[in-house]
DNA sequence: GTTTATACCGAAAACGTTTTCGAAAATACT
DNA sequence: AGTATTTTCGAAAACGTTTTCGGTATAAAC
C-alpha cells in the first residue's frame, strides 16, 4: 500500500537515487540503458512522484488560488470555466474560494493561499473591500497578482477588464438610437467600480445626445442576493414617480428580469411601453419573454485571459526576469433581443 | 524577500529548532516564558510555516479534489459552493477540476488528484463513464471517495443522492391529481442512471394510477449543452404526433423551458392547454413566465453533506480505524407554480 | 547529601525529491 | 603505452518541518 519512492526503484536496480531521478528525468548524463530499465519498472510499479517533497524542492505548487465574490452566477462560473481550462492545458491546479462579497473572508482567503504557497492568484474583488493591504501582500511576496472584472485600480498589478463606460455607452446610444425619448437607468451602488462607470457611460450618451440628464431617473440598487428584488421594487417606484419614461438602461442583467417581470404584471408592455437593455448576457436573458437586449460580458474569454497572463508572469519570475503588468480590455458586444424591438 | 523559517526564529532566540516548532504548537514540555518569547517573534516576523514541509513530513496535503462534468450549471454551481463552504469550516482547500462529461477526462484529472495527493475525492460522474477503474484507483490507495449525484452503483464508496424515482413519481402524481389525462415524458438519455430512474417513477405512477403507460409519449434528449434546443424539438415533434397530451414532466428545467418557449411560440398555452413539471428548481424557473414548477434538487445541502461525509472518512483513515460507506438520501420537494395552476 | 521526580531543552532522524560536484569507468587520441 | 577526453554514476547537501528520545538542570523527597 505504501506508495513507490524513487528509493525503491534503485534499490531494485542496484543503482543509486540520483540516477534513477536523473534517468526519470532524461538527464544526458545518464545512459540509455538505465534510462530504459528505470523507466520500465517505474511505469511497472506506478510510479508517481511525491509532489510534497517536490514542492518542497523546487518551491513551486503548480498550483493558482482564485479568490471570487460568488460562485453561483453566470459570469463568474464562466470565468472559473475559462481559468480551469486553460489552467489545466499548462499542468497547474486551481484552488478556488469565495469571498462572499466580504471583505473580511476576502482577506482571509488571501492569507490561506499565500500560506498555501499557490504559485499566483488571481481574484475579482469583493464589493465591500475598500483596503488593499491584503493584496499588497501578495505583491510583496513577489507572487504574481492578476485581477479581473471587479479590480481595485491602486493596486499595481495585471488586470482583465472591459471597458464598462463604453458598454454602457452603447447601450444607452441602442435606446436613444430607436426613439426613447426620457431614459432611466437602475445603477448598482457606490463601490464596485464597474456601477460607477456604467452610470458614467450612461450619462454621457445622454449629454452627447442632447438630452437632459435627470437624477431622479436614476435609481440604486445594492445587487446581491436580491437584485431580482430589487429590480421588481424599483420598477414599481419609477413608474410610480414618473410616467413618461419610455426606455431604461438597468446595471445587471438580473435587475432587468426583475423589472420586467414586475412590469408585466402591472400591465406595462415591453418593449411597446418602455424598452429595456440589461448587462451581462446571462444565459436566462436569451430564454425570458420577450428576450433581454444585453451588453455581452465575456466570461469565459475573461477567465482564459486571466490565467494567461497569469503563466507569464509566474514564468517571468520563475526565470528571475522582470514581471511586466499590463492592463487588458476585452472587448464587450450589444445583443439586441425583444426587449429593444421598435 | 526570503520567508521566515522556524531556523530563523530559533537563531534569534539562540534556542534549537525543535523549541520553536514546539512551542508554536504548545507542546507541554516547553516552559511559558519561551512560548511567549516565540510566539511574539513568530508574530512580528510574521512566520507562515512552510506548507510543502508540513506535507511531506505529514503526508496530509488538508486539500481535497473535485471532479465534476459542468461548472457553469445551477445545480453544480450550488454543489461547489455547499462543498467550498464546509471545506473552509475544517481548514481543507479544494481543487475543482470539470470532466466535460468525457471519461477520458475524468479519468485523466483523477490521475492528477491523486498524484496531488489530496486527501480525499469528491466526484459526480460524467455521463460517457461506464468503467469505473480510475475510481478504485481512488480506493485502494486507502484515499476517501465520495459520490453524488451522478453515481455509480457499482463502486464501493459512499454516496449523497436524492430519490430520483420518487421524485418523479411525485412530479407525475401532482400532473394526474389536478387533471391531466395524458402525460408525456421528456427523458435524458441511457446513461446515468438517474434519467433512467425519473423515467420509471413517471411509469410507476401511471400504473398506479390505472393510466396506461404509452411508451409513444416518451421523448429522449440528450441533456449537455444543446438542452434547451432539445426542449424546442420535442415540444414541436410531440404536437405532431399526438393532439391530445394534456402534461409533461420533464427530465430538466432546462429542457422544460426550452419545450415551454416552443409551445409558446406555436400558440400553445400553458397551463391552459399543456401542464409542466420540470425537474432541479433551477433559478431561472422562478422567473420565466409562466414561472416552473418543479422538483427542488437540493444542491447547496448535497455540497454541505458530500463533504461532510469526506471529513468523516478522512478522519477514520487519519486515526486508523476502518471507514464505513453510507448511503445518504437528501429529500427532494415539489414546488408548485404556475405550469400548473389548474 | 543522596536519590527520585519533574520541567525544560536539543540532537538527530525522517519525509522524498532535486541538483551540484567530484570520482570512476570507458573511450579516444598521441 | 600513457595521456586526454568523454560518459556514466553516486555521495551528499538541501528544502523546512515534526517527533522521538535522551540529557541536563532544577525542585522535591527521604
Amino acid at each position: 500500500m505504501k506508495p513507490v519512492t524513487l528509493k525503491e526503484i534503485a534499490e531494485q536496480l542496484n543503482i543509486s537515487v540520483t540516477t534513477v531521478s536523473k534517468a526519470l528525468k532524461d538527464y544526458p548524463d545518464v545512459s540509455k540503458k538505465t534510462k530504459g530499465l528505470v523507466k520500465e519498472l517505474a511505469k511497472t510499479l506506478n510510479y508517481k512522484p511525491n509532489t510534497f517533497a517536490v514542492n518542497l524542492r523546487t518551491k513551486e505548487s503548480k498550483t493558482i488560488g482564485l479568490v471570487i465574490p460568488v460562485i453561483v452566477h453566470h459570469f463568474f462560473s464562466n470565468v472559473i470555466k475559462g481559468i480551469i481550462s486553460q489552467a489545466e492545458k499548462k499542468g497547474y491546479l486551481v484552488i478556488i474560494l469565495q469571498s462572499n462579497e466580504s471583505y473580511e473572508l476576502e482577506k482571509k482567503h488571501i492569507g490561506l493561499l499565500l500560506s498555501q504557497r499557490v504559485d499566483g492568484i488571481i481574484i475579482s474583488i469583493a464589493n465591500g473591500t475598500a483596503d488593499f493591504k491584503h493584496l499588497n501582500d501578495v505583491i510583496v511576496q513577489e507572487k504574481p497578482l492578476v485581477m479581473f472584472d471587479k479590480i481595485a485600480k491602486l493596486v499595481k498589478c495585471s488586470k482583465i477588464i472591459i471597458d464598462d463606460r463604453k458598454a454602457a455607452y452603447t447601450a444607452t446610444q441602442h435606446l436613444i438610437d430607436i426613439g426613447c425619448k426620457r431614459i432611466a437607468h437602475f445603477r448598482g451602488g457606490l463601490l464596485p467600480q464597474n456601477s460607477i462607470d456604467r452610470f458614467l457611460g450612461y450619462k454621457q450618451a445622454l449629454i452627447d445626445n442632447g438630452m437632459a440628464y435627470d437624477p431622479t431617473l436614476v435609481y440604486i440598487c445594492e445587487l446581491g442576493d436580491k437584485s431580482f428584488e430589487e429590480g421588481k421594487q424599483n420598477a414599481r417606484q419609477l413608474l410610480h414617480d414618473h410616467d413618461n419614461v419610455d426606455g431604461i438602461f438597468i446595471n445587471t442583467d438580473l435587475v432587468a428580469i426583475g423589472a420586467m417581470t414586475e412590469f408585466k404584471a402591472l400591465g406595462v408592455k415591453i418593449p411597446e411601453d418602455i424598452k429595456i437593455v440589461g448587462f451581462s448576457n446571462w444565459f436566462m436573458s436569451s430564454v425570458i419573454s420577450p428576450t433581454l437586449t444585453t451588453i455581452d460580458q465575456p466570461g469565459y474569454k475573461m477567465g482564459k485571459t486571466a490565467f494567461k497572463q497569469l503563466y507569464k508572469e509566474m514564468k517571468a519570475i520563475k526565470n528571475k526576469k522582470p514581471k511586466k503588468s499590463t492592463i487588458i480590455t476585452l472587448e464587450t458586444a450589444l445583443v439586441k433581443r425583444e426587449s429593444t424591438k421598435s
